[in-house]
DNA sequence: CGGCTTTGACCAGCGC
DNA sequence: GCGCTGGTCAAAGCCG
């Protein structure tokens, strides 16, 4: 039920979507009036219904997510989005990453361009959260480490670290600019560990989220697709497949060099 | 006391 | 080359 990357070209399975099973909790669901909302972040989204059908969003902290947007590499995939850095559109422009499922149906995320400035690029990818809390437990623990005003928000951005030793994860959460009651949380790299107190698994689920069952043995930094026992279980699943599906695009684009 | 947040300063990239 | 902007650093303060 593998859904796949199509990134320049190239085919990139990855359990992101299809077939996903439906959540124990109605709460996890896409909630409609959220849905693809033209929000400054969101440029490209399937449509409500087809994101409905394939994406069921993590509640985090009370919060539900709404918009996803992965980002493979910038150098690579940035058609267009030739303005990273110094600009503040290209914090939030918009590189479309689609993915083809079991049934051929094309879906096509949205992720931000830019890259690290310089060095490798890593993976990135983010979300928009209706959420009243500006920080969203994703199990991992982060340390605060700048916020900064920035001139496309009236909203600080802040800037946070994953505190794991040798963990190179950064996250930015910052407001949306059109809409306060959203949070966009961009998650730059991908951790290289488990998330803390998840027992081994890869990320602990949110509050009140049924229990997970996903692959998560498999190192994060590991091809989704590579791991046993197929499709996440859970929404929380679905968002660190996303996570993962951008480094792997990254990885698979980078081999085919 | 250790870990975290805050906050101003500094640095690097980009556009003009 | 200069200015603007985003991102990071690091010292100081806060809190459990």
């Amino acid at each position: 039920m593998a859904a796949s990357l199509g990134l320049l070209g190239h085919e990139a399975s990855c359990y992101a979507a299809a077939s996903y099973p439906p959540p124990a909790a109605s709460s996890y669901c896409f909630p409609p009036e959220l849905v693809a909302d033209s929000g400054a972040v969101t440029m490209e989204f399937p449509p409500a219904a087809a994101i409905s059908d394939y994406f069921f969003l993590p509640e985090i902290m009370g919060a539900r997510a709404t918009d996803y947007y992965a980002s493979p590499p910038a150098p690579v995939f940035a058609s267009g989005g030739g303005t990273s850095g110094g600009g503040a559109a290209a914090e939030n422009e918009m590189v479309n990453v689609s993915y083809v499922d079991d049934d051929g149906r094309r879906m096509v995320m949205s992720g931000s361009g830019g890259n690290n400035g310089g060095g490798r690029p890593s993976p990135r990818i983010g979300f928009r959260t209706r959420s009243e809390v500006d920080v969203l437990d994703d199990g991992f623990k982060w340390r605060k480490y700048g916020k900064k005003a920035v001139k496309s928000s009236p909203n600080p951005r802040n800037y946070y670290r994953c505190s794991a030793e040798g963990c190179g994860v950064k996250k930015r959460v910052e407001r949306d600019r059109d809409d306060p009651r959203y949070v966009v949380t961009t998650y730059d790299g991908v951790h290289n560990h488990a998330a803390p107190g998840s027992g081994g698994a890869c990320l602990a689920p949110p509050r009140g989220a049924q229990t997970q069952s996903m692959p998560c043995s498999t190192p994060l930094v590991a091809a989704p697709w590579s791991a046993p026992g197929g499709a996440p279980c859970d929404a929380w699943g679905m968002h660190t497949q996303l996570m993962h599906a951008a480094t792997a695009a990254h990885s698979f684009s980078e081999s085919s060099y």
